[in-house]
DNA sequence: TGTACATCAGTGAACGCGCGTTCACTGATGTAC
DNA sequence: TGTACATCAGTGAACGCGCGTTCACTGATGTAC
C-alpha cells in the first residue's frame, strides 16, 4: 500500500501512543479506585458519577472517555474491589491454613474496624441488596467473584477436615455478610457488637473438631 | 360536663368525626401496605413517594396529610412490615416448637418462593444495606423489631437445648438474612439455589443434639 | 327536615434539585517533514 | 532542530428527567340552627 496517506489512516485507527495510553490507563484506575470506595460507603444509588469523578480528581464530563455508562463502571469497580479486598485478606492471613485460617478470617471480617470502615472493606455488605435489582452485567460480575471467594474458603475448610467444605463455605460467607450488614444497620445499639461476636463464635464452633 | 358548646369546642380541637377519622385511617393503612410491598421489592431509594401513593390508589399530593416525610413513612412501613412478616411466620409455624420450629422456619425462609417473592417476604434482605445509611428514626425502628425477632428465635433454641440461645439466635438470623440476600443477588446462577440449600443444612446441623 | 356554612382528605400542577448523559471546546502531547 | 498540524483526555455548561415536597383548589362529608 502507498506510504503517506495510508499510514496516517492506519494510525487514525490505532489512535494513541504508548505514553498517552499509559496516562489514560492511570486515570481509569483512579476512577475505579474512587468508585470502589464510594460504592462501599454509599452503595450504588448513593454514588453519583460526578462524585466518583471528583474523588478521582476530575470533572464529570471526562467520565465517558473511560466507561460507556455508570452501569458498566459499577460492574467493573465491584469486580475490582472484590478482587483487591480478597487479595488484602489473603496477605493478612499469610502463613495460616485450615481451621486457623478460617478462624482468623472470621475474626477480621467480623471486627469493629471492618464494620466502621466500609469504604476499605468487603464490598458485599454495602451493595448486595442493590445488586439484586441491577442488570445481568453487574450481577454476573459479582457471581464470578463470589464463586472464587467460596472456593477459597472451601479449600481451607477441607484442610480443616470438613465433610462438606463447599456447602459450609457458602454458609460461612452468608453468615459473615449477613452479620456485618446487620451490625452496620444496628450501629449505635448494643445489638451491633453482639451480632458480630455471636457470629464469630458461631463460625469457630462450627469448625470441624 | 355541660353538653352543647363544650362538646363543639372540644371537637374544634379534636377536629374530625369518627367516620372521617376511620376513613383517613384506612387510607393510611393502604399507604403503609403499598410502601411495605414496594420497599421489599425495590428498596428505599427505589421506592418513590409517587409510586407508593399510586400503589395505594391515590395521587402524590395526598401523601403529606398522612406522613411528614418519606423518611417517616419508611420508618413506619418497615416497622409494620417486619411485625406482620413475623406474625405470618408465627402462624405458619403454629404447633411447632424448639428444634422443629427452628428447622421449619429456616426451611421457609431459605426457600425459592421466598427468594422469588420479595414483596411479600421479610423486609430485611431488601433494605438492610440501605438502612445502614439512613438516619436514627429508621434505624431505631428496625433495631427494635430485630431485637424481638432474635428473642423469639432464642426462645425456641433454648427449648431445643442450646447452651447459648441468644448468641445462636443472632447467628441464625445473620445466616438467613445473608443467605437470602446472596441468593437474590445471584438469582439465575447455580450458586443461588446452592447458597439457600447450604444454609438450610448448616442451620439444621447447628441445632443441639 | 332543610339550608347555609365549615372541614379537610385528596387532586394535580408546580417548585427546586440532583441525577446520568451529551457536547462544543481546550490545551497538552504527540507526529510529519 | 523547528514548525505546522493532528489527536484526544479532560473541561464545564447544558440536556431531559424523576425525585421529594408544596400549594391552591375541589368536593364529599359533616355541623349549626
Amino acid at each position: 500500500m502507498p506510504a503517506g496517506s495510508t499510514v496516517s489512516i492506519v494510525r487514525g485507527d490505532g489512535k494513541m501512543t504508548k505514553a498517552k495510553t499509559a496516562r489514560k490507563e492511570m486515570s481509569r484506575e483512579r476512577i475505579l479506585a474512587s468508585a470502589g470506595s464510594l460504592l462501599r460507603e454509599k452503595g450504588i444509588s448513593g454514588s453519583s458519577v460526578a462524585d466518583v469523578m471528583e474523588g478521582a480528581g476530575m470533572t464529570v464530563g471526562g467520565f465517558y472517555a473511560h466507561f460507556p455508562s455508570k452501569r458498566s463502571l459499577v460492574a467493573e469497580a465491584l469486580r475490582e474491589a472484590l478482587r483487591k479486598s480478597r487479595g488484602l485478606l489473603a496477605s493478612s492471613l499469610a502463613g495460616k491454613d485450615g481451621a486457623a485460617w478460617v478462624k482468623a478470617m472470621a475474626g477480621g471480617y467480623l471486627s469493629r474496624s471492618h464494620r466502621d470502615n466500609p469504604q476499605s472493606g468487603c464490598p458485599l455488605p454495602a451493595t448486595l441488596c442493590e445488586v439484586a435489582r441491577e442488570d445481568a452485567q453487574v450481577r454476573e460480575a459479582l457471581a464470578g467473584e463470589i464463586g472464587d471467594m467460596v472456593d477459597e474458603i472451601a479449600s481451607h475448610l477441607e484442610a480443616a477436615g470438613s465433610h462438606d467444605p463447599r456447602s459450609e463455605a457458602l454458609a460461612t460467607l452468608s453468615t459473615m455478610v449477613g452479620s456485618l450488614t446487620m451490625a452496620r444497620a444496628l450501629a449505635g445499639t448494643p445489638l451491633s457488637d453482639a451480632v458480630l461476636r455471636a457470629c464469630r463464635r458461631h463460625i469457630e464452633r462450627s469448625l470441624p473438631g
